[in-house]
DNA sequence: ATTACTATCTCACGAGTAC
DNA sequence: TGTACTCGTGAGATAGTAA
């Protein structure tokens, strides 16, 4: 539990940067004030509470005021930022979809075994998919949301072609996993048959015979993303 | 600048706890509330601030309602993170002292050439301190109570002994940088004929010599203390 | 210049409750 | 069960000012 008020963290933190965990530091509320955009009046009345809280101490030297955080000051503060660490560190950094396994028509099936196709997935993907897209009718708002912003993450590019007859559309393509253990990859087509509530995937191997599913099955895909924090 | 208002951190932080960076999460307001140990209506607020600030989008289906961080949220927290990290990580893990030198007695200097002591720095400091102690008269309180507050920190120590003709006390040793160049020790006696605000150093060599200082001198001592984060 | 009091205002929170 | 109104209370902010 956190006993150090929210509204002193950035007060806590700006002695911290002002070097006034180990010495004491000479400091005016009005200078802190200005730090921490608030008024004078407000950055004297957060050091008198951090002091009557224990998490800093103050001596006046004459006119002077000093300051030192003390030994509760810095773990209530690392407490914060260990809270604040794990909450960023821990978050998983895939994107989700749940949904049943719908009977591929056999159309995705034709168009991804096109050499024009087939040859890009080989030198791309590292491997020519099993002929047979598994097509997934997601379950939810959230995950046709989530197929949505797919478009945000970097892709492998498969581009489209031309057979004199006609053309062909490009296909994203992101590596995916299917039930945490088979690796597939989540393809979107430039030009599709589908609606937005049911995604393709492909795959080295038949990803129904290896995950043991049939059509109607849950399944559960998951697409990994940069976690980068931004900035 | 922080955008985002410091009683909004914790609710964010569990969200992305609960997983809601790159997936929608469902989530109720009064199971948040408990987690940020607020109320289902301050939650019910935060979510609706939250979201007309940008920082998280809310979908819902039907009865549920699913929350997702969106970059805006992401790059908001990292900067809150990154902030707290470099305040805390920036903070010098140093006590310093500052003072004048002020002319040794020479008794410092006589008990410190004792054969019982001059062992005992050879093997715990590694050297037999050059005959002469520099006494440095502290400029402030907040130096004395630095002084007060080394007692804290780990540091070497040199026991007492008896010759038969009397017993003399123990020597703690803080090992110590003067004037940011020269090694030294700071040494707090177990009995010693100096009050609070003066502070004693031994050194392999004569201080003086090596910081060209003379009696009277502004001196500046920093002791290194372990930057742990407590806890 | 300082710090910190008093007065005042705003807004965060929780209680009650509608839907 | 849910979410999110309204409203009363008080914490936390600033302005003005004393010391």
């Amino acid at each position: 539990m956190l006993e150090l008020k929210l509204q002193h963290i950035l007060t806590l933190a700006e002695l911290f940067a002002k070097g006034a965990r180990y010495n004491f530091v000479p400091i005016t509320t009005s200078s802190l004030g200005k730090s921490i955009h608030r008024s004078q009046q407000a950055a004297s009345k957060h050091l008198l509470e951090l002091e009557s809280d224990g998490y800093i101490e103050r001596l006046r030297s004459g006119k002077r005021v000093s300051v030192r955080i003390t030994t509760k000051g810095h773990v209530e503060m690392s407490k914060i930022f260990s809270v604040l660490k794990s909450s960023l560190e821990t978050s998983p950094s895939f994107v989700e979809f749940k949904g049943t396994i719908v009977s591929g028509m056999g159309e995705g099936a034709y168009y991804m075994s096109m050499k024009g196709y087939a040859r890009q997935f080989k030198s791309k993907l590292g491997y020519v998919p099993f002929p047979g897209t598994l097509n997934v009718k997601l379950k939810d708002k959230e995950f046709i949301e989530a197929k949505r912003s797919l478009d945000a993450y970097p892709a492998i590019m498969v581009s489209g072609f031309s057979d004199g007859k006609r053309s062909y559309g490009w296909v994203k393509c992101y590596p995916a996993r299917v039930n945490n253990s088979v690796e597939a990859a989540l393809i979107l087509l430039e030009r599709t048959h589908h609606d937005d509530s049911v995604i393709e995937l492909i795959s080295k191997e038949n990803i129904k015979k290896m995950t043991k599913l049939a059509t109607g099955s849950q399944i559960t895909i998951r697409v990994r993303v940069p976690s980068k924090p931004p900035q």
